[in-house]
DNA sequence: CTGAAAGCGCTAACAT
DNA sequence: ATGTTAGCGCTTTCAG
């Protein structure tokens, strides 16, 4: 009786058993586990599993075996070009190692961060939490019934790897001192940003150090339409140059500049970070500090599934797992969006009263 | 069975029923029917669920109604900034609907799509295909076996929301020719590209009733590293304006025609389609067709969700759905990218031999 | 190496 | 309105 509907409904195990002539259980293993049947039954089970369009059914699966072969990508704003590169490092090793990823925009809140790691929390295997907005103890509980991996975010006792911007931060100052600059100023990012706020000591630290000026402006959310609002403040700091929490900051601080006639580098020099899409053709192109983000993905996807491959023993031969943090570094790529200081810093620009639209 | 590390035991239905002295049913019932139980009851449960730190098991709740609450959106090219909005319509409105989404990438690629298609079936209630890749018949076959909703693709029998780019190619080449142009090009995206060709046809029909000239060059991916040959063959071409496939393609085209010392728009007039990310910040800014594309993923989502409603009567009151297709017009954003065609307009530009990189 | 049987957590008929 | 009882499709003991 070998009478079935045109692909009508699904084909299950059963099925596949059945049409071999083998019990169900058999099927499976054939499947899941190769090395536990011959491999005359595997040909076997595989041929008749193809003819019949077999496909299993990943909830029946996971409800079973506790494992649903996907991970999560907690990003907190999806249309934020710098998670580009991470998306696709993820994306690419996940996929090569039998994964399935889900990218959740968390809109830069950190309520909708716990939400979904909660609900997730039964629909993955783990999660990259990438940026968080959360605090040091949520995070440390959700690790605790979930394996996390975050990026950008240090804290003693969950997985991390962290593209350290700061450290290249004397670079920057570097380079500025020696355009002439005297006097900076830090756009910082939101104020639950971890990044943003070690990004401004480590730029507080080399100003001091320096003997150079440096002020702090913001915060700001990291979006284009912020970066107005920074420049406004950027050009009130009468600072002659702003390092940017990040690009996407600076480009819109990019565009406001150029509207209200202050020239870039002319009268101000600016820096981003990331050297995220749009930081090679804005105009001018900007000077950035450059993360290795598509990489960070790809360690931080390692990281954790090496985590869930051993869950229950956290503690690695030597005492303690040798990949228990990462830390990338940058560098600092200068294009035109840096230049010499103006003449007579304080007289070129003025500030002038305009709505910040 | 391997429990999860550090993490409590798992709380089920049954902990929740029993706590709450009802039966499992009672519990489900009033997670997920609020309607079928007394109001008492309701509160009663769902305070002693959530006091229990209860969250249902996805994967059981599927396997049993048959129904996952994903959804999923299929596209070419994460990295393609076009995409921004188009993730964010969807995302909004899956999530009011109760709907999670999943993003997945297909790398430009058919079979890859096709296998995501295949693979997703039983893990998403329904999926928002943008920009396939696949033909036609392929696309209708899987229409069948899962609801499927179209962005940029129209075909018999599979519900579609088109971005009626087309449409306002005459108004392109109106602009163009006020500008003294008479000789355009087209830089065609990929072959398999159902927009590409649509445009082509439309900009090739605008053209003949202008009575200007009109060509194609490419195919080219539509990324910004294409823009490089883009930007060549459209030197090479001679035409004095040239419109691209999509924005990503004219940025990257614009950097090129900078490299070369190509002024535009004073040697050579660049138009993009889509107006995305990028495309107001680049230099000089792109006259683009701009798209509604998070509108766009709005409707799609909508149709997608009334298409799931209905599953197995496709059929409405008046014998067809009146959503079947929806149709979104586009508007021409003037930007610095065009302007008045060069006096001589075969003798300004040479081409030149030049490596490809 | 393979088969039989017991669930995973939940929902959906049926009862009551 | 609420309780009882079957499974959903699969993996996993436990036997043989």
């Amino acid at each position: 009786m070998v009478e079935r509907a045109g692909g009508r409904d699904n084909v299950t195990i059963v099925d596949v058993a059945q049409a071999a002539g083998v019990a169900t259980s058999t099927v499976s293993r054939a499947l899941s586990k190769p090395e536990r049947v011959s491999e005359r039954m595997r040909q076997r089970v595989l041929a008749v599993a193809n003819e019949l369009g077999y496909y299993p059914n990943p909830q029946a699966r996971s409800l079973t075996s506790g494992r649903t072969h996907n991970v999560a990508l907690l990003i907190p704003d999806i249309t934020n070009p710098f998670f580009f590169g991470l998306f696709r490092g993820t994306q690419a090793q996940a996929r090569a190692r039998g994964y399935f990823q889900l990218v959740v925009n968390t809109e830069e809140s950190a309520s909708v961060e716990a939400s979904y790691l909660a609900e997730l929390a039964k629909s993955v295997d783990g999660v990259i939490v990438a940026a968080s907005r959360l605090s040091d103890s949520e995070l440390v509980t959700a690790s605790s019934s979930l394996p996390i991996v975050t990026i950008n975010r240090d804290i003693e006792g969950v997985p991390s790897v962290v593209i350290d911007t700061p450290r290249a931060m004397g670079n920057v100052l570097d380079h500025l001192v020696s355009l002439g600059h005297a006097s900076v100023a830090y756009a910082a990012g939101p104020v639950t940003s971890w990044s943003s706020s070690r990004r401004w000591k480590a730029l507080q630290a080399a100003a001091r150090s320096r003997h150079i000026n440096c002020q702090k402006i913001g915060p700001f959310t990291p979006t284009l339409q912020a970066g107005a609002s920074a420049a406004d403040a950027g050009i009130h700091s009468r600072a002659t140059a702003i390092v940017f929490f990040n690009d996407l900051l600076a480009i819109g601080a990019l565009q406001r500049f150029s509207e209200r006639g202050v020239s870039v580098p002319g009268d101000i020099s600016v820096v981003g970070c990331d050297d995220s899409f749009g930081a090679d053709f804005c105009n001018p192109p900007l000077t950035t500090l450059a993360a290795p983000i598509e990489h960070a993905g790809r360690v931080a996807t390692d990281m954790l599934l090496a985590t869930i491959q051993n869950r229950g023993a956290d503690i690695g031969p030597g005492g303690l797992p040798a990949w228990r943090h990462e830390r990338l570094t940058t560098f600092l790529t200068i294009r035109a969006s840096t230049g010499p200081a103006p003449a007579t810093s304080s007289s070129t620009i003025r500030p002038e009263k305009v709505s910040t639209a």
